[in-house]
DNA sequence: AACTAAACGAGACGGTACGTCCAGTCTTTAA
DNA sequence: TTAAAGACTGGACGTACCGTCTCGTTTAGTT
């Protein structure tokens, strides 16, 4: 049964400006500044409003980040294993960099501070990231490029944890090189142990 | 030339207080409620003391970690590098997940907010853990254990992403049997390639 | 055009709350200890809804004299000038005597710091103070009871000034035999000159 | 009995630095920014040499007042009533214009937070200038130019009231117009009755 | 000439209040 | 009858001063 709709509508309208502002805020000055009352002042939104559709700020920044990323991922065409693993390192950090760099670390601080919120993080972004990785090894594996016994749950937390742990702590950069690195030992560790 | 000491000096009970009333309240309610007042009132010190002393909240989370840190941590004499790299790794673990995690979360989350700390966040902890997994793998250098054109940085990188990576995002736990695999996983990087 | 009155309106009850914090903290202590927090903590209100409605200490002073004033000042019907003036000066004494010492004194001291406020409170105290005795001065130059020729504004210096200068300085008190022998000396000046 | 003077005798030059920095503090900012921290810091003078010496702000700005007032107060040769009144009250009023008027609402508004202080000013200073006028009184009584049954004390109210009235309310100008005129008022008032 | 004690500068201390920002809730009008 | 908007309570922020304290450093007068 349909839900009678009654009542003023949503005005999308507004959800809009919100995301908007949200992203613009975050650009700005490398997220300070990114408040409620910030986005409900730039968007020209009344506080309830936000409220009432998104649980917290990080779940804006959230709905901002999965709009783009929706639009960004791309899985090409299997060629080998190296190739695919290496277009999907230097496209995600290439995203990163460009675009994300900034959300991504909000998002990251956030989810320090609120457990449920973690726990929707987890699952909208992070699993996402870990399926799109995943098909690539699953494709691979039934090429019998993989030695089936590995760990991949743990080859992902390598792959993911030394992106993440980059761009958190700011010591070396997330550029093409690495991303070249970072696919040689991940080929090296999926591959057959030593014979 | 020395400068002189003038004017009343510094109380240490009170730094003692300090570093006291904040680790008791990271414990108390995993992080949310430490604030500044929070802290002073804790400590019955004024607020213009804490400010007097360290620039920002996350400043003192730094001191308290670090100043568990360095009793904490024991190299012990070298035997193999798999059992070192073991030990170095369980070590680790068990002190985030029985005493640091919270602080660690903590620290990282305000890294991301505070560029200036973030540098002193690297400076003073990132870099000394690094430091402590280099000495181990020039260690096995000397001892030929390791192929010496590794790229040993990228290899921490991923040392350190992988441990992050399951404290931040907690899908998964820093036990025993992970700081194992990860073990095994290094032992194969550093280890001279497929002849 | 009218403005759109749209949102949470506001709060009657927080005002008179802070208003009647105001005036008890006032009584309690001779001043002393009338501060915004205090005002808030009595009030039960947010110090931003206090920094809201008022720009400072001294105007929430000002707005509690001003509603006790509005209902104590009674112009009695006019019979002589002597009997009238000294009916204004008693009360008005009587008034700052049992009631409102502490306030004025308050928002003199204050206005000596801050000149926007001091205008404020010449606008809305003193010149109604004024109106006042000028009111009962133009009433007896109707009945030809006060030579024209004379400087009312200098008559009101004189008597308000007196009145003021021995509350602020407290050496002596303001009781009935000194309105009744200010009454006289205004009295003295203000009819015609030595014939 | 007289107490043995050993130790370091108090630092004349301290003393001097301190009242300098509060009159040069004094006149910047009109007052605003006149602390016993700023006084410490221009004076190059610890905090306690200034409470040793002082027991509150207030009390070093009436020094300074003291000080100057000293030197500035000359009483005239007698000539008339009307002549040396006019003399006494345009000195006073350009004493405070040109000089002393932020000190002097300085002082009166901290009159009105300190009692004690309060005291002290009215002993210092207000009831110094009192007895400048009423010795002009006592002159012009032994030449017969004042009704001996007049109310010298309710004069003086009057006269250092409406001074101190147009200082601190601001509404008109302490001119030599308004010396000129509160002369005239005076000398009817003092001069006798209507016979 | 060495000793003694008070006053000195410097500045850290525990506190209080400041005025601001933001969070999250409540209450009214608009659609 | 729900959405929107603004005022609300409340907590923490970082700063300025307060008045007190504890130092090491002069600077006389006393031995």
């Amino acid at each position: 049964m349909v839900k009678a709709k009654i009542g003023r509508p949503r005005s999308e309208k507004s959800q809009e400006a919100i995301i908007n502002a949200t992203h613009d805020l975050l650009n700005e000055k490398r997220g300070a500044g990114l408040t409620i009352e910030a986005i409900a002042r730039r968007a020209k939104v009344g506080k309830p409003t936000i409220y009432r559709w998104w649980p917290s700020l990080a779940d804006i920044v959230l709905e901002v980040v999965l709009r783009q990323a929706d639009t960004s991922i791309t899985v090409s065409s299997f060629e080998s294993l190296r190739e695919t693993l290496r277009q999907f390192l230097r496209q995600s950090m290439k995203a990163i960099v460009d675009w994300g760099g900034v959300h991504l670390r909000f998002l990251l601080a956030h989810a320090q501070k609120d457990e449920e919120f973690r726990e929707r993080f987890r699952e909208k972004f992070v699993a996402k990231r870990r399926t799109v990785l995943n098909s690539i090894f699953l494709q691979a594996m039934q090429r019998g490029q993989i030695d089936s016994e590995q760990n991949l749950e743990l080859v992902a937390d390598i792959v993911f944890g030394a992106m993440w742990y980059r761009l958190l702590i700011g010591h070396a950069s997330l550029d093409e090189s690495f991303a070249d690195e970072l696919t040689e030992v991940i080929i090296r560790l999926v591959q057959a142990g030593p014979a």
